[in-house]
DNA sequence: TTGTATGCGTTATCAG
DNA sequence: CTGATAACGCATACAA
């Protein structure tokens, strides 16, 4: 049961010293190749595996990045925290990384964990999310030497360049985009964006998406202000939105949302008359059967952690490459279509 | 940056020992207040923290509970495992424990991450979700001698009464029954349920809350057959179900369902012309606008926290009290009432 | 009540 | 290439 075997136990089965077993582990090519395969066997047999508790204590690294769950944000698209999260967790493993939770009320608490965390040689990186303009703990983070990458940009200063701030993000412009020129190429031209209001950095990224899309396609700046407008993200203010978007300009053929709860609520709007496209690919996206811009969480999660081990990355992991490899990552989003309608079809 | 204070550095600065410090930590109550309190001083001032790994090492527990993320069961209440982990990692945190998250492919693969987790001695004790009859999980880990607990009965073998099986569950039956009779009390007698084919230990119980609330209103079980319908758990199916429901029995006056997902499939069907209530109080629940029962997992995360540091827990945390403590929670879900209809209100 | 000695399992150093 | 010795930071049995 207990009575885990250690290093020593190790060595006794392999006629060995201590040592030679930690180098088989650590350092297997400074031993002769005979060697190394009868201690291997015996770490086989005895089902050895180091104790992380001790080797930490030892290394003084916790191979551990800390990842705060938040307190669900929006409340339809709060899955995919949880599907981002999925994917760093199996991506770190193949690492050998763990991630560990914790939670926090506000941003300020959020720093007293990172604290905690840090002082304690619980973690050695951190993994935040939902970052925004003006973000403290980022500075904070850069200010205590702390390694750490966002999914999202920082948002406001410095954006693409700042060499500190390591980070990965989805290009919603180019998600958008896509959507909009796949709406567009079916032959309708009168694509509206449903999208949040104007000022938060994801959002206006969306809506430039729409707007280059309609732009590259001939449509006039001014024929765009009719077929746009703004709610805040829900399903009943998607749906409300969207009902005077159609009073306003009812030859609109097709809805580009800034998110899939905007998105129902527009296929509400419209009992799913006119082709919706939405934005995370939701399992809500999935069920109902409408499309969606899916983020690709698990290309977001590889970049975190390429980031996080590699040069810039600070004290996780293996380093080694060049001083000029990027400190952030753009990844693309990928345009999921579905043939709606299906779910939508309603008695009366 | 890094230098982190020891109980030396902090010995020093308040005059004392070094497991005086310890003793202050451990045992506060064996020293004398005025040196406690001057020890206290010195930890504040020097921001001391223990080391989480050598503690660990010392005491040989991890102080850390395993849960496996997975990877998202049922599309539209997938979220529900996110609040479980944020309630459980935020109750976890206030007793000292952290929460480090793992995946698995499929049960075996399950069992090949415990031994890791445990072997390297990361994690004392699991959480276990999603449990089904006969699973070879919680068999392995009482084989092995693991502390766990499930969030979820272990359907099937000796259901209530397994001493090796700590777990927490919340009554269905009681959820769908309030529900039930929330409708009925309303003046509704043609109450409906939709739900699971027969078979899986959490659809029966739910469907026996209906049942119960029926019987007890003096429906006969004659006319109970008509107001039940099954259909595997997805908008979809739940639409269709809905259909052919109200295609049979035209009268029926509010529908019960087994999951938000098939409830909001009824919803769609009936065009929110009769109440429906769902399971799960998921975000879609909320955005949309129909009622749910609520699972309440923050106390889902405080039973098991309480059953996992309790006397049957194991190696986790302090243990104290009477033998007679229970083995098995099931936590009473909460009915959640809403306005229903606003979001669905079509333009045609 | 406080101090002293010892070990948890690992890895790093340095001698053979 | 291998083997002894020390140290990471903490906690505990024991003696003062």
């Amino acid at each position: 049961m207990s009575a885990l075997p250690t290093v020593l136990d190790v060595a006794r089965a392999a006629n060995v010293s201590r040592q030679t077993v930690s180098n088989v582990l650590n350092s297997p090519d400074i031993v002769r190749p005979e060697t190394r395969e009868r201690v291997r066997a015996a770490i086989a047999e005895l089902g050895y595996r180091p104790h992380a508790s001790a080797r930490r204590l030892r290394t003084q690294k916790s191979s551990t990045i800390g990842v705060r769950l938040d307190p669900m944000l929006d409340g339809i698209s709060g899955a995919i925290l949880d599907r981002f999260l999925h994917a760093l967790t199996e991506q770190a493993d193949r690492l050998g990384l763990r991630v560990l939770l914790f939670t926090a009320t506000d941003p300020d608490d959020e720093i007293r964990q990172f604290a905690r965390l840090i002082d304690g040689a619980d973690v050695d990186a951190f993994v935040l999310t939902a970052t925004f303009h003006g973000d403290p703990r980022t500075q904070w983070l850069i200010d205590h030497g702390q390694s750490f990458v966002t999914f999202g940009r920082p948002w406001g200063i410095d954006d693409m360049n700042d060499p500190q701030h390591l980070w990965v993000d989805v290009d919603g412009r180019a998600g958008v985009h896509d959507a909009t020129s796949h709406l567009l190429s079916q032959g309708m031209h009168r694509v509206a964006y449903l999208g949040w209001p104007t000022g938060s950095g994801t959002g206006d990224e969306r809506r430039g998406g729409w707007e280059d899309a309609l732009t590259a396609s001939g449509i006039a700046p001014g024929e765009r202000a009719a077929l746009q407008i703004e709610a805040q993200d829900g399903v009943g203010f998607g749906r409300d939105a969207a009902v005077r978007l159609v009073e306003r300009s009812p030859d609109v053929q097709a809805i580009v949302a800034a998110s899939d709860g905007l998105a129902l609520g527009a296929l509400l709007a419209t009992a799913g008359r006119i082709p919706i496209i939405g934005f995370d690919n939701t399992p809500v996206a999935a069920a109902i059967g409408f499309s969606s811009v899916e983020q690709r969480l698990d290309e977001v999660a590889g970049g975190v952690l390429e980031l996080l081990t590699g040069v810039h990355g600070g004290r996780v992991g293996a380093a080694a490459a060049s001083a000029t490899d990027p400190r952030h990552r753009l990844v693309k989003p990928r345009l999921v279509i579905r043939e709606q309608g299906e779910a939508l079809r309603i008695r009366h």
